[in-house]
DNA sequence: TGTACATCAGTGAACGCGCGTTCACTGATGTAC
DNA sequence: TGTACATCAGTGAACGCGCGTTCACTGATGTAC
């Protein structure tokens, strides 16, 4: 039966939200819509009153990731904590716990891979997130701007790659890896 | 019909090779049993003669793919031109067309994300894999052993993570990844 | 070396299953008077 | 404010499709004599 519209814009944002833990955790091809709605506490067949295509909600739920994941930094360095917002950031991207818990982590070790074998919106959703990480972190580089966004960027490849080759290797391998990008 | 060995064999290579680039352009999920059959020019239903599931040809098309994308700088490593050999090998990494032919390219970045997800197998080839190629990036770096590896590694992490984010981003983000690297 | 026969690589139909998407239906919500 | 009715969020069955895997079958290959 019809819902009020204040109970459909949660149910709304419980899909997204469910949606941007699963498809981290299991990526791209790993969800299906019926597991989406499941996240959420509905069946399958009232997906299509939310979204026009599976691809709709990826994008959301990418966009929600890259809120989650990045909101918390930025929201440091406009209180100004910059420098050590930066260190804590990076120590959190590198830890075991990162490692372990993809669903809650970066999207961008967890769907590059997708987002790059995926239609353009996926795509230009992954690079305005990709973008917001770099400026948040290039704050807190020295030197030039030009520098600074450099530096921002080589670091952030480290990291993700760092993280991607972790999650994808025997535990020792990935310790190794995790421990060299931590110097 | 029944075929000789040594067509089975060839078969078999073929089938190999064909799913190493597949799988490699498209992802585990994007690669069906009948798409690496058809790729050696054959039908779905022969495959049970050579693998006993599909992740065993993944495993082998893995183990390929390291074999064909690092053999040639381990070769030029023991014919004794190391540092040029790693340098060129960085220049190629982060080419604008290793980016656009992932077929072709680094196993590393093309199916991180789907062996962190995959079963123990796929995980143990590409940790092999990826020792190798640290293996033979350390052998250019400078100081102790210990060091040389930590800095293969740490180069390692952010050469995939380059293409990675590369491959996942519009047109101008993803040169400015690569550009930012290529330092 | 030649013959008789067992083996088995490859084919194509079939299996059960889950996918993204559509649809008729239900009944509470939202709205027009 | 109360009533009549149109809307539409959510359900669950159904659609065609492709998946990994199995199987009966074919006929050239490999082998035993």
């Amino acid at each position: 039966m019809r819902v009020s519209r204040q109970e459909m814009e949660s149910s709304h944002a419980r899909i997204v939200e469910g949606a941007s833990r699963l498809l981290r955790e299991r990526g791209l091809a790993g969800v299906s819509v019926a597991d989406a709605m499941n996240g959420a506490g509905m069946t399958h067949g009232g997906f299509y009153r939310h979204f026009k295509t599976k691809d709709d909600l990826v994008v959301e739920a990418l966009q929600l990731a890259f809120d989650e994941f990045v909101g918390p930094l930025e929201a440091s360095q406009l209180a100004g904590a910059a420098e050590l917002a930066v260190k804590e950031f990076e120590a959190l991207y590198l830890s075991n716990e990162h490692v372990a818990n993809p669903a809650l982590g970066c999207p961008l070790p967890a769907l590059a891979a997708d987002a790059g074998r995926g239609q353009s919106p996926v795509k230009t959703a992954f690079s305005a997130g990709l973008n917001r990480v770099i400026a948040a972190l290039a704050a807190a580089q020295q030197g030039e701007p030009e520098q600074q966004l450099t530096e921002a960027t080589r670091k952030m490849a480290m990291l993700v790659g760092a993280v991607n080759l972790a999650r994808a290797t025997d535990e020792k391998t990935g310790q190794a890896v995790l421990e060299a990008c931590r110097a």
